[in-house]
RNA sequence: GGAGGGGUGCCCGAGCGGUUAAAGGGGGCAGACUGUAAAUCUGUUGGCGAAAGCCUACGAUGGUUCGAAUCCAUCCCCCUCCA
């Protein structure tokens, strides 16, 4: 392996350090300001998260605002997660059953738990601060819900660029949904932060809440602003629906091999985001990768290995890093597979049909599609590669099989 | 409350009695090419089946017909305009 670049930047002051990447910050003097007195008086500022239940499965674009709150928490801050459980319960407008906001109690619960498992990569959950917004939210009366909203007017909450595009399409918008910012800087106001972050996606719902603090007579939060992420289509934002995303939980393996799949353009956008690299050696890969000097290959190879390492460690990057080379780059499989069962029942006289074996280890969604990976010669099993539907694999243990470029397994027999 | 438009495969979208597992595009998967790149080209893309073929599918239910995604009835949902 090449020698390894330095990922963190050696610590400068602590606002250049919470300042590092930001996309924007509101308002940065209003944070110096802060961390200065933080500094001063000892009293550590409470930095806020926001985080909805419902979606629990996190990518690494959401790694890049959960690193900027690590780094709070580095300089000795106070970190709050904010379990949005109030606010996803009513989410959504076509949820009619009476027995659901109970069965979503339940689910709010699991998913909240399945998000710390994963933040817990990123954070040291034993100094985080873990609250739920029904804390505040569900007691909250008309009376004060009213105070709240006239706050707000129309004009305001339509400069909100989702909510323009669709009252410009003519396309519903739904009056809660008017509350949500407003809700979410109620958490504000009821915890008194001093710092919010969140992904530019959220600018709105961010200074939403500096206007409802203010309004509440506190002193507004900073806003940190972090960048989005790409998803790997290199086109939309990082996001789990639209299948572009890298999610944190992947193992290691794998996260290194999507990251490579990626296209050039990428290798500086994640190098710096994804992986949060020292900012001299980004400007150095974007250097090298502009006048020919660094081969593409080699930089997102690094980018990657620097990406799993945030997630994964050190060490475990650098052997996903050598398990790639040896499996792609050399098409050696003789290494550690992942291993599949092959159920005696499917060998019949020392033979099993690879359609069906196909289908059992999992290698195919189903039989139809097995015939068809057999069809176009996507399939390699022990060095041979069938053709036909017909096709049988004289079994053996410890048999590699192959489909396609990612996919494979090393079979043992049940 | 009144008038009109619409619900099609992962998504968008054509079809408007048989030749429709359903055009076309996107996405996905695979092959070629490569840096497992990206881009490009080609193929493929409901299930079961070795195959022949069979089964399921066009919001739901029922009906007309030799035959329905296409016609009729009822219901559910969405959108637009008027109030």
């Amino acid at each position: 392996m090449e020698d390894q670049p330095r990922l963190t930047a050696v610590s400068s002051s602590p606002l250049a350090v919470v300042r590092s990447g930001a996309a924007e910050i509101l308002l940065e003097e209003e944070l110096a300001e802060r961390l200065e007195r933080s500094q001063r008086t000892g009293v550590p500022l409470k930095v806020k998260l926001g985080v909805d239940p419902s979606r629990p499965d996190l990518h690494i674009g959401h790694g890049v605002v959960l690193r900027k709150l690590r780094q709070f928490q580095d300089l000795g801050h106070r970190v709050i997660l904010i379990i949005g459980d109030f606010t996803g319960r009513i989410g959504d407008p076509s949820g009619q059953s009476a027995t659901r906001p109970q069965l979503e109690e339940a689910e709010v619960e699991r998913n909240a738990r399945t998000y710390l498992d994963q933040v817990g990569r990123v954070l040291d959950l034993g100094r985080t601060e873990i609250r739920r917004n029904s804390e505040w939210l569900a007691p909250l009366d008309l009376g004060r819900l009213i105070r709240l909203m006239a706050t707000f007017t129309v004009a305001r909450m339509l400069e909100r660029e989702d909510f323009a595009r669709r009252f410009a399409q003519e396309r519903p918008i739904h009056l809660h949904e008017f509350l949500y910012p407003l809700m979410q800087g109620y958490d504000s106001v009821a915890l008194e932060c001093d710092v919010e972050l969140g992904g530019m996606d959220q600018k709105f719902n961010l200074v939403a809440a500096r206007h409802v603090q203010r309004e509440w007579g506190q002193t507004p939060e900073v806003a940190l602003l972090m960048p989005l992420l790409v998803g790997l289509d290199g086109a939309e934002k990082m996001s789990k629906s639209l299948g572009n995303d890298v999610p944190i939980d992947l193992p290691p393996d794998e996260m290194f091999g999507r990251l490579m799949s990626v296209g050039d353009d990428l290798i500086v956008p994640y190098l710096e985001l994804a992986a949060g690299a020292d900012p001299s050696m980004v400007a150095d890969t974007a250097r090298g990768l502009a006048d020919g000097s660094l081969h593409p290959r080699l930089a997102k190879a690094r980018m990657a290995q620097a990406v799993v390492a945030v997630y994964w460690g050190e060490e475990a990057a650098t052997r996903a890093a050598e398990t790639f080379d040896a499996r792609f780059r050399r098409r050696d499989l003789s290494g550690d597979l992942p291993e599949a069962l092959v159920p005696p029942a499917l060998v019949a006289d020392g033979r099993v049909r690879v359609v069906r074996l196909l289908v059992e280890v999992g290698l195919a969604a189903s039989a139809a599609e097995a015939r068809r990976l057999l069809a176009q010669g996507a399939v390699e099993i022990d060095g041979e590669r069938p053709r036909g539907a017909d096709a049988e694999w004289t079994a053996r243990d410890g048999g590699v099989v192959r489909v396609g470029r990612y996919r494979f397994a090393r079979l043992r027999l049940g």
